[in-house]
DNA sequence: GCCAGACGACTGGTCAGACCAGTTGATCTT
DNA sequence: AAGATCAACTGGTCTGACCAGTCGTCTGGC
């Protein structure tokens, strides 16, 4: 370890200069950070290739379990991938919303009190895409809104793989129309994280009427996106899910969800 | 490597059965899934500590830097922490808003339009928490709202820091009264993220003017809380943040936030 | 001339063993 | 009993090795 000037405290000037505690950064940790302002920094566009394992342990003078290390932290928050035997290097990925899902997923994982909750997120979340999507879609969105909206009907009675696979759809464009990246991903990951959550406990017996009823609502929603009616579409949103989530959530809960309606 | 069997194809029966491409999976990845895994489901709930590392490697059966790699996985997801010379080992953090914040600090860093869109999804989140904080909230929440904003007042001419911080409080606990844990780490990490971002933008010129009218804005919300107007208090929230940031923005993008305004 | 296959020089993934500096708690000293 | 000492840990780092892939090149046969 040749290389260290962390602690260098070489302030000349005398007097009461008052000393910040250092605390010991990690090697590793200086590594992952120059290679991560690289990237941030436009330095290093995606596509990129970093150097050779054993050459960035050249440039850095440190060990190869510290440089792998680093290029652990740097995989796992999704800026590079790497493969083996590849002689170009790991490569460079920028920056990709899958982190901020994964960061999302482990929270409604975790940080959840019960599907109320979570619901209750997603009609808050998908309410505003409506709403600013009432004002931003386009032409193009309403076509595919609408093709999405046919589809889900088309396989209204048997297929409900395809029809939730269609209803993702619907929201998913939605979210973009509303021209939020963040906001379509939050969408996105939450409303994932309810598919997952409930698959469990939809039994198939009144199956049919649901979806029905969703396909109703939906039909509801784009009519009100194509008026511009923003604040009608926030509205009918919240009401659909109300309407599906409400006889899953345990009755206490429930009055979270109408707090939630308005 | 005496523990693989990832391959395992054992299925005795004959005939047509279709094979999955068995595509490698790392050790450490398994080692970090499998800890991960064990956090998440509360088998291992925050302050547990997990065993030490030659410890792991006994358990897993795998090579001293292939279990540091699976703990830098999970120690740069925030789910752990080790410090050296901790006998007990690695403390469990569980899940924290930290690593959703710096998600977003990357994404807003490198996506250009970033901080329009992180403002505008500010003030979708923080609206929708004061629209349930008017109707959940309990008398200790206003008292302690009080209480933060006679803090941020107290220190608005001179301590910019310690107003940011009374700040952030009193939106942490607007984001907690809403009754939502989900919304209010989210509405955390998306704070902390615009915090990260405009903190160089900050000239200190007009500062306490900004510092002023920041308190005004406050005052008006909780009055709107303790008022359980939500509507009024989200409205105020909304305008409150486009007065804040909206000269920091692009002025093309401002119309985004204009939207949000509703 | 061209293409298939062997070869070798890489790559990243993993392991083993070693050393260091720091922490801790028991032991010894005063 | 309070303080210094020490040994047994810890995590952080380095080194060197091996393996299984990947790929460019070289060589053989067609």
């Amino acid at each position: 370890m040749s290389a260290d000037s962390a602690g260098d405290v070489t302030g000349g000037t005398a007097g009461h200069v008052s000393f910040q505690p250092v605390r010991p950064v990690r090697a590793y940790q200086r590594v992952a950070e120059q290679i991560e302002e690289r990237i941030l920094g436009g330095d290093l566009p995606p596509g990129a290739r970093l150097p050779a394992e054993r050459e960035l342990v050249r440039q850095f003078a440190v060990g190869r379990s510290t440089v792998r290390e680093a290029l652990r932290v740097l995989q796992s928050s999704g800026l590079i991938r790497s493969r083996p035997g590849d002689p170009l290097g790991a490569e460079v990925l920028g920056v990709s919303p899958d982190n901020l899902s994964e960061a999302l997923t482990r929270l409604t994982r975790s940080h959840l009190s019960g599907l109320a909750e979570l619901v209750q997120f997603r009609m808050l979340l998908d309410a505003e895409s409506y709403r600013l999507a009432a004002r931003l879609h386009t032409g193009d969105d309403l076509i595919r809104l609408e093709a999405l909206a046919d589809r889900m009907e088309a396989c209204v009675p048997a297929d409900p793989h395809a029809f939730s696979e269609a209803d993702a759809g619907f929201h998913r464009v939605v979210a973009e129309a509303s021209g939020n990246a963040l906001l379509a991903l939050c969408a996105r990951a939450v409303h994932a994280a309810v598919v997952e959550a409930i698959e469990s406990k939809l039994v198939g017996d009144d199956a049919a009427d649901w979806m029905r009823r969703s396909v109703a609502h939906h039909r509801h929603i784009l009519a009100a996106l194509r008026g511009a009616d923003g604040r009608s579409a926030a509205a009918l949103g919240r009401e659909a899910l109300y309407d599906y989530y409400a006889p899953l959530v345990p009755e206490q809960d429930r009055i979270r969800l109408k707090a939630a309606l308005d």
